[in-house]
DNA sequence: TAAGATTGATAAGTCAATCTTG
DNA sequence: CAAGATTGACTTATCAATCTTA
């Protein structure tokens, strides 16, 4: 039986703290300029990227990590707040769409450059190499997540 | 002005997304078995390595990376499963400490291997460059959280 | 029956305000 | 007043149960 490594033990600790900071710093930032949380963001500039500025909520909760009532939840929060309203569906009665509104449209651009500043905050401590080689090596652990 | 690179935009995602995997894989680990969350475990391992077991509610905080508050509602918890408990001070009459009891010990022995395993489940995706490598990077990264 | 979506109860943490002690 | 700790109100997300449609 293998037995965990002090380095394990060190990189897990760092994993969640580098998270707690990284997120932390971010919130923060679209919070105070613009009222979004982090995900109310992702789920702004998912739909902003999408066909037809819009996408089934299920499609949303595996692009966002969360469950379907979370989405549900977060989703009537920016419908409330007018950024985003549910649309039709074609075919299937079942699947509910958001669509991004024009307001939400608007506020995404406003909020993007301070999206921006925050990842910008996150990669300017790191050269170009080390940038990139985390990436690979976070994307060999975030696999688990599916 | 610098602008953020597409690798900055796909670290910053992968972060996210590792993070989520990892704790949501430590975390359901760790519920299931032993009734912990990972903030109780972590509590429970903290306090064990201290001097006579305790630690001063602020100190927590600063480990964990938790407000007060955050630290008075956790320890509400395991003070309430018995696993901990608030020892009188020496002089500072402010300050209070929270102390490991045998049951708190005794449940961290039994939960340690799960735990220990969540972190290899980890690190045996990696190989150990890349985990060293991770971990140097990260503590780039976490030290902004000071 | 199964898939998508929602709701009620709950968990875990934050902030702002407050209390106590130094 | 400042520091440590707590409390109340609130946010965000989960799970389990339920409703609707395929």
């Amino acid at each position: 039986m293998e037995s965990v490594s002090r380095q394990g033990v060190r990189t897990w600790a760092l994993l969640l703290r580098a998270h707690a900071a990284a997120t932390r710093c971010m919130s923060d930032r679209l919070r105070a300029e613009h009222g979004l949380s982090i995900n109310d963001y992702e789920t702004l500039a998912a739909l902003a990227e999408a066909p037809d500025r819009r996408m089934k909520r299920v499609d949303l909760a595996r692009k966002l990590l969360l469950t379907a009532s979370g989405v549900t939840r977060l989703l009537d929060g920016l419908r409330n707040a007018g950024l985003v309203e549910r649309t039709g569906t074609d075919a299937d009665q079942r699947v509910a769409y958001a669509q991004l509104t024009p307001a939400g449209a608007a506020l995404l651009d406003a909020a993007s450059p301070d999206y921006a500043a925050g990842i910008l905050a996150l990669e300017s401590q790191l050269s170009d190499a080390e940038l990139a080689q985390l990436g690979d090596i976070l994307a060999k652990l975030a696999l688990e997540a599916a």
